[in-house]
DNA sequence: AGCGTGATCTTT
DNA sequence: AAGATCACGCTG
């Protein structure tokens, strides 16, 4: 299976987050175990005109990594409990990230199942919090990139436009009105919106 | 529909 | 230094 390289992720941040639906995100936990899992859901966050950007208004400790090389990992924590998984777009020095927030179990179920304390399959990746806790991925992983032995994306079918929906972005409150969301139609494993 | 949880950012 | 916010998930 082919890998994707880095000239995969050189495209402008929302037209990323279309083209990484589909593909396989993949985390080798040891020589034994492999955990992948197919994109089904993403949000574009982009530069400075984009209020619920991290980077909006320029760069933090936090953020850093947003400006960094796409393809890259951004990993950051909230509300407490929850990593966020982010894959890093835009050439250096311009902020951008695609969130992956939900994905397909494609292989290493077991593990995710432990890791999650469900055997439900639809449970297991179906939200931004769900995945990086079924992937075991925490801080550590801020700034690990995608073409590692570790990491890595597989290459997938392009999905058909018409497969594809657009929505509003889940769980902000600024800038409610972009439709940077990009997720497979009817595909189980998208997450619920908030409140539903 | 309400709450836990703690880092980060803004305002004093 | 204090307060508000938060790209969420779980219980009920």
């Amino acid at each position: 299976m082919q890998r994707l390289p880095e000239q995969f992720f050189e495209h402008q941040t929302l037209e990323l987050a279309e083209k990484l639906l589909g593909k396989i995100f993949v985390r080798r936990i040891s020589d034994t175990v492999e955990l992948k899992g197919r994109i089904v859901e993403t949000e574009a966050y982009c530069g400075e005109f984009d209020e619920a950007c991290h980077a909006w208004r320029g760069k933090t400790a936090r953020n850093s990594m947003m400006f960094n090389k796409p393809g890259m990992l951004y990993v950051y924590f909230t509300y407490g409990n929850h990593y966020m998984l982010n894959i890093v777009s835009e050439p250096e020095n311009i902020p951008g990230a695609v969130l992956i927030r939900a994905m397909e179990p494609v292989e290493g179920e077991a593990f995710m199942q432990k890791q999650r304390g469900t055997m439900v399959a639809t449970a297991l990746l179906s939200g931004p919090g769900k995945l990086t806790k079924a992937f075991a991925i925490n801080g550590d992983c801020n700034g690990k990139d995608l073409f590692s032995s570790e990491f890595f994306l597989e290459n997938a079918p392009e999905i058909p436009q018409n497969a594809i929906a657009t929505g509003s972005r889940i769980g902000i409150t600024k800038s409610r009105e972009l439709q940077w969301r990009k997720y497979i139609l009817n595909n189980p494993h998208v997450s619920k919106a908030r409140g539903s």
